[in-house]
DNA sequence: TAGGCTTTGGTAAACGTTTTCCCAATTCGT
DNA sequence: ACGAATTGGGAAAACGTTTACCAAAGCCTA
């Protein structure tokens, strides 16, 4: 390429990252040369010399659940507007998986990491991260141990929104369907049983032993709706739970809202097209991306920084699958 | 590193690709050095040297849609599998965003990519990579003038099985509402068109200019259903648009099946779960995913090898979305 | 006009590996 | 017991950049 444009391999450099002063005359030999080569200069050689890579590691639990996908887009946008690039990498919550994804990204040299761990295991991937003084930004957890930076949203008050929603309404017998504790926060779940004991209602929840997908909702409500002395309503503490809770009703000629109550957690786009459309407490999904940026790159630009904390609110959003308690 | 364990750079360099022999001594002093350590090789200047990366691009065009980010998953999983990481692209199908990320991908030096391209601009994107000899596999699209590895799936016979479903049930007078045809294969259309006009049977289509989210498709179903002398049925060629018009469907009062029948495409999971459950042309997702990786794999081991298609068979899943027109 | 400053270009070291080449030591065959 | 073959190890080149340093030339000022 240095040789194409009869130039030294200095000046080809100077062209492209333009940090010095070029005369123009070789400025446009070097220029028209890599036109004539297709030149790309290689990210590769690039990254050892600088040893920085700008790409950042993102690991979501589920990158086929609507929730994490959304979010994923939503991080790997901002990222991208910021000249970075987003290495999604789904860990279905399997500690080995993350762990080899931990490995790998290390061992790839990201610059930086966004992470939204499942309880069970990321610690100790986490700590190694933070070892290496790599910047991480947790999303919607926290490890009281490790000092890192993290995205977090009320997830105590919007569970105990979603329930005083449902309070409000008049009904006393309430179901709660939670996904395994390992991948949901358990903010979200006191948050709503803190309203419930407030409320002296009767509380009824169910501890999912699997992730959060349609089916799992769909087979926890089931159960919970034949049962004798089922409830008027049910707070599924994520969205697409409350689908499956919704397919359910469907299944057991339950008229929503009228012989049941629906409430969601997410607020993912499906949530206003499903039928009847979902009451739901929502999380600001693009704000949550956009925030665990701004905080990575403010710790890429200054890596003396305190870790930041930036917390963000839910928002009860009323549709068509609530109403007040018949009974 | 090489200095800990006492021993020259390129003895750890051969215990750790285990290329030659090495005395168990020398090895144990070895691993036990980078134990102590922490160490990890570092992949960039791996890559340098090998001028391979064991990372492939993955250019998808919405990640945030489900079938997409269901089939990223498949794909992602299955590189993984086989030691290759795969860095999710989402181009959002936009010609230049899509461009940018090629170039991004070409500088990262990606061993190979998978490639869902949109129809418009996507093209020289692709003739880029082909030039520079790097295996592609593109899914379900093909470019008449590159030869390149593909993985395609019957979307004639899919949209034929689909419409000759609904006429079977009796329809005279059925709608189609397809997304942009930048973003939908032409052929999954015609299938559909030849089955309607084989029958003699009324056909209404309506082309998107959005692309297939759940709100494009309920606008384009209100809009339909509510003219005079709407249609019994509609094929919808995705399944989230198909959600758009279950919505529409049921906030115009009209019952699904018995006053308006629904086919959806694709089968994605939450097809089964919406209300009633959707009928659809089902794609085999996950062995699209595993075919497109395979294919990739034969590539990477042999150069030389010359491109390979193959095509995968779209099935018509009954659920509870039709029923026999009852007019 | 000489000495110093500024500008512009080139040279070479450095980044952390892999890989090639070569040497020494050991084993083997005769 | 001697040469050949095999084995285990190190030294150094190579990968494609960035960057510190150097040299030459032009310009200013005293």
């Amino acid at each position: 390429m240095a040789a194409e444009a009869q130039v030294s391999i200095a000046t080809v450099s100077r062209v492209i990252n333009g940090n010095r002063r070029v005369s123009p005359d070789l400025r446009s030999r070097v220029l028209s040369a890599m036109d004539r080569l297709g030149y790309q200069p290689n990210a590769i050689a690039q990254g050892l010399r600088r040893s920085a890579t700008r790409s950042v590691g993102v690991l979501i639990p589920r990158i086929h659940e609507p929730f994490f996908s959304t979010l994923a887009f939503a991080i790997e946008r901002t990222l991208f507007a910021s000249d970075y690039r987003g290495l999604l990498c789904s860990t279905e919550e399997q500690p080995d998986k993350e762990r080899a994804y931990v490995d790998m990204l290390l061992t790839q040299q990201v610059d930086a990491f966004i992470y939204f761990p499942s309880i069970a295991g990321s610690q100790a991937n986490l700590r190694r991260i933070v070892e290496r003084g790599i910047p991480v930004v947790l999303i919607e957890r926290s490890f009281a141990e490790l000092e890192v930076s993290r995205v977090l949203i009320s997830n105590f008050q919007g569970g105990y929104d979603g329930a005083q929603h449902l309070i409000a309404l008049g009904h006393t017998h309430i179901g709660v369907i939670c996904a395994n504790l390992a991948s949901m926060p358990v903010e979200r779940l006191s948050g709503a049983q803190q309203a419930l004991t407030e409320a002296g209602v009767d509380a009824e929840v169910r501890i999912m032993s699997r992730g959060s997908d349609f089916e799992a909702g769909y087979e926890a409500a089931l159960d919970m709706l034949q049962r004798p002395g089922r409830p008027t309503a049910v707070f599924a503490l994520a969205d697409s739970i409350a689908v499956g809770v919704l397919h359910a009703a469907a299944y057991l000629d339950l008229r929503v809202p009228e012989d049941l109550s629906v409430v969601g957690f997410d607020n993912i786009s499906l949530a206003a097209f499903v039928i009847p459309p979902l009451t739901t407490v929502a999380q600001p999904i693009y704000a949550i991306g956009e925030a665990a940026v701004r905080i990575l790159l403010h710790q890429l630009q200054d890596p003396g920084a305190a870790p930041e904390t930036v917390m963000l609110n839910t928002e009860l959003v009323v549709r068509q699958s609530t109403a007040p308690c018949a009974r």
